[in-house]
DNA sequence: CCCGCGAATGGAAACGTTACCAGATTTCCA
DNA sequence: TGGAAATCTGGTAACGTTTCCATTCGCGGG
C-alpha cells in the first residue's frame, strides 16, 4: 500500500504539502496540488485509517449493541444508523448478543468489546442491563445512548417512545370497536418497555370500567414461536375474549398463524392487535393492525444527540415521539354476544 | 486514557517489559509481571486499537456489504459472521446499500468504503455487481468473498448453494403432489441466482413432460409488496394453476396475505412453495413450505476461507451445500380437476 | 575461577498521518 | 522601491504500540 511519503516523493514535494492536498486544509499552489493529485491517483493512495485514528484520537466509528438480530425489529435501526453515519464518512461497528444464555452478561461484554475497539460513541439496546450496569458502562464511555428504554440515572442518554401511552392507545383502539373481553400476550416481565405497555393497556381498561383481573395475561418471549404457543394455550384455557393484544408483532404473527390453523377467523371471531408496527405486520395473513412506534425517529434523534456529543455537531434533537395506530385488517367490531367463539 | 507508558512508569519498569506483560510474549519475571498487572488494573489501561493496527498493518476487522437490510434474509448472515468473528477477538463493520436508486454504484461505493476503512477482508453480497466490478474490487482487496453468487472469473472467492439444483428440487416437490399447472413469481431478471432457480425449475418441468411455455411467469422484486401485487395480477390473469412457485419467501408471504384476503385457500385450492426458508416462512399463515438453502453454512464456510486468507488460519472449508425442502403447510395434493379454482 | 548461556530488562525505532513551526517566495500597497 | 503581509513550502514531532537489539545479571560447567 502506498503511503503519503511515496506520494510526496513521486510528486517531488514535502510531506506537509502532500498532506495539505489530501486533507484540503492549508494552502497549496494550484500547479503543485495538481501534481500531487496525479501522484495520488497513480499510486492509488488511500490514507491509512489507523494512522489517522491514532493521531487524532478519534476513530470516526460508532458502536451499536443489539441483543439478537432476529425478526424484523432491529433491522431498520441498523439500516438507519448506517445510512446516517456513512453520509458523513463515518461508520458503524456492530456487536450482537447471541440470544442464548445470560443476556445481561453478553450485553456488558458486547459493549465493552465496542469500547475497546475505540468507538467514539455507543448505541445500546438491551432489556436486561440494569441501572448499575449502564452507569458503570457510561463511565467508561460517556458518549452512550440507550434506545427504546429509559434509565432514571442517565435520562438524557435515553431515547424512547412512551410505551405506557402506547399501551393506552392500544386499549382505546380495541375499546372503540366495542370489545369488552380481553386477553393479552405479554413479553418477558424483565423487559421494562413491555411492562410499560401492558400497564398502560390495563390502566386504560380500568378507566373504562373493565376489571383488569378479568383479563387473561399470558407471558411469552417476543418470538413468533412464543406467540404460537401462547395462542394454543389461550384456546385451551377456554377463557372468553373477543380481542387479543400482543405486546409485539412477532408474537402476533405467531398467533395469526396458529389461529389460521385452528380455524379461528380473524377479525370475525377475534380481533388481534400488534405492537411496534414492524415489517412483519405488513404482510401477515390477515395484515396486522398494530401500534406504530416511530422507531426510525427515535433512532435518528438518539444518533443525532450522540453525534453532537462526539463530534461537536449541532444537530437538532427531538425527545418526544408520536405514537399512532396503523390500521390494517385484524381489528374489527366485537362479534355479537350470541355468536360465541367455539373454542377448540 | 492511560497508555502503556503510564503503566510502565507506575510499575517502575521499561516499556518493553510492560508490553511483554500485555501481549504475553517474551519472558518476564513473575514478580515484575504481577506489578505490571496491578498497574494495568489500577489505571484501567486498554491497549489502543489504532496504534496496534498501525504497527501491525492489520485491523482485525472484516467488512460486510449487504444491499439492503430488509426482510429476514440477510439478518442471520450478519449474526453468524459477528458471532464467529467476536469469538476470535475480531470484529465486523457493515455497509448497506440504501435500497433505492443505482444499486450497482452503491455496491461499488460501499465496498470501497470498507476497503478504505482498512478491513483485512471483505464479504460481499450483491446481485447487481458485474464481472468487471468484482475483478477490479478484488484487485484492490484480494481478501474478498462473494456470498450466494458465483463469478466465473474469481470462482474460488465465491460461496453459494447450487440454485439451479434448488429450482429442480422445487419442481420435484410440486410434481410429487400431482401438480401439472404452474405459475411462477420470479425475482428480478438481473439477479443471477434468481434466474438459476427459475431455469432449474423449468428444466425439471420440461423433463417431466410439461411445456414450460404453459407456465405463467410473473416478474417481481423479492419483496412482500411485490408478491402481493403479483398475486393480484395472477388472479386477474385467469391463468389456470394449482401450484405456485415463488422465488423467495418474502414474495410468498405477500402472496399468502393476498390469497387470504381474496378468499383463496392454501393449500386446498392452490399450493404455494417458497424459497430460502427464512424466518418469514416459519410463522406465516399457513406456515410456508420452502426450499431450504443452508445459508448459515454457506456464510460460515465463506468466512472460514476468508479467515484463512487474512490470518493464515487453517480452518476447514466446504464448498458443497446440501439443499432440501422444509415441509410445512402450503403444499398439498393438487385439487381434482373438477374442483376448479374459482378465480376472483 | 572464568567463560558462556539464558533469562530478564530497558530503550530506540518504526508504523502513516497531521499539526505546527520556520523559512522562502511572492504580492501588494504606500 | 522598500517593507510588511500573505502565500507557499519542507521538515520535525507526536499519537501508542510492538519488535528488535543491546545490556545486565545469575548460574552452572569446565
Amino acid at each position: 500500500m502506498a503511503t503519503i511519503k511515496d506520494v510526496a516523493r513521486l510528486a517531488g514535494v514535502g510531506l506537509g504539502t502532500a498532506s495539505r492536498v489530501v486533507t484540503g486544509k492549508g494552502s497549496v499552489s494550484p500547479a503543485t496540488a495538481e501534481r500531487v493529485r496525479k501522484a495520488i491517483k497513480q499510486l492509488g493512495f488511500r490514507p491509512s485509517h489507523a494512522a489517522r485514528s491514532l493521531l487524532s484520537g478519534s476513530s470516526q466509528t460508532i458502536g451499536v449493541y443489539i441483543p439478537v438480530l432476529k425478526g424484523t425489529f432491529y433491522t431498520p435501526i441498523l439500516q438507519t444508523i448506517d445510512m446516517e453515519l456513512r453520509s458523513s464518512g463515518r461508520h458503524m461497528v456492530v456487536a450482537f448478543g447471541c440470544g442464548l444464555g445470560d443476556e445481561r452478561r453478553q450485553a456488558v461484554e458486547g459493549v465493552e468489546f465496542l469500547i475497546d475497539r475505540g468507538c467514539d460513541g455507543l448505541i445500546v439496546m438491551s432489556n436486561q442491563l440494569n441501572d448499575g450496569d449502564i452507569v458503570s458502562l457510561s463511565r467508561k464511555q460517556p458518549n452512550l445512548v440507550v434506545l427504546n428504554r429509559s434509565f432514571e440515572s442517565i435520562r438524557d442518554h435515553c431515547f424512547s417512545a412512551d410505551h405506557t401511552l402506547g399501551g393506552t392507545l392500544a386499549a382505546q383502539a380495541l375499546l372503540k370497536f366495542g370489545h369488552c373481553e380481553f386477553a393479552i400476550i405479554s413479553g418477558p416481565a424483565t423487559s421494562p418497555d413491555n411492562v410499560a405497555r401492558i400497564n398502560g393497556f390495563l390502566a386504560e381498561l380500568a378507566k373504562r370500567g373493565i376489571n383488569p383481573n378479568k383479563v387473561l395475561i399470558l407471558q411469552s418471549d417476543f418470538s413468533p414461536e412464543g406467540g404460537w404457543a401462547s395462542a394454543e394455550a389461550l384456546l385451551a384455557s377456554k377463557h372468553k375474549f373477543t380481542a387479543l393484544f400482543c405486546a409485539n408483532d412477532e408474537m402476533a404473527v405467531g398467533v395469526l398463524s396458529h389461529f389460521q390453523q385452528a380455524g379461528i377467523s380473524v377479525p370475525e371471531q377475534v380481533s388481534v392487535l400488534g405492537y411496534d408496527d414492524t415489517q412483519s405486520a405488513e404482510y401477515s395473513a390477515p395484515r396486522l393492525t398494530s401500534v406504530h412506534i416511530p422507531l426510525r425517529e427515535v433512532t435518528l434523534n438518539g444518533l443525532y444527540w450522540l453525534l453532537n456529543q462526539c463530534y461537536n455537531s449541532s444537530l437538532k434533537v427531538e425527545r418526544e415521539f408520536p405514537i399512532s395506530i396503523t390500521w390494517r385488517a385484524t381489528v374489527a367490531k366485537a362479534p355479537m354476544a350470541k355468536a360465541k367463539r367455539s373454542g377448540k
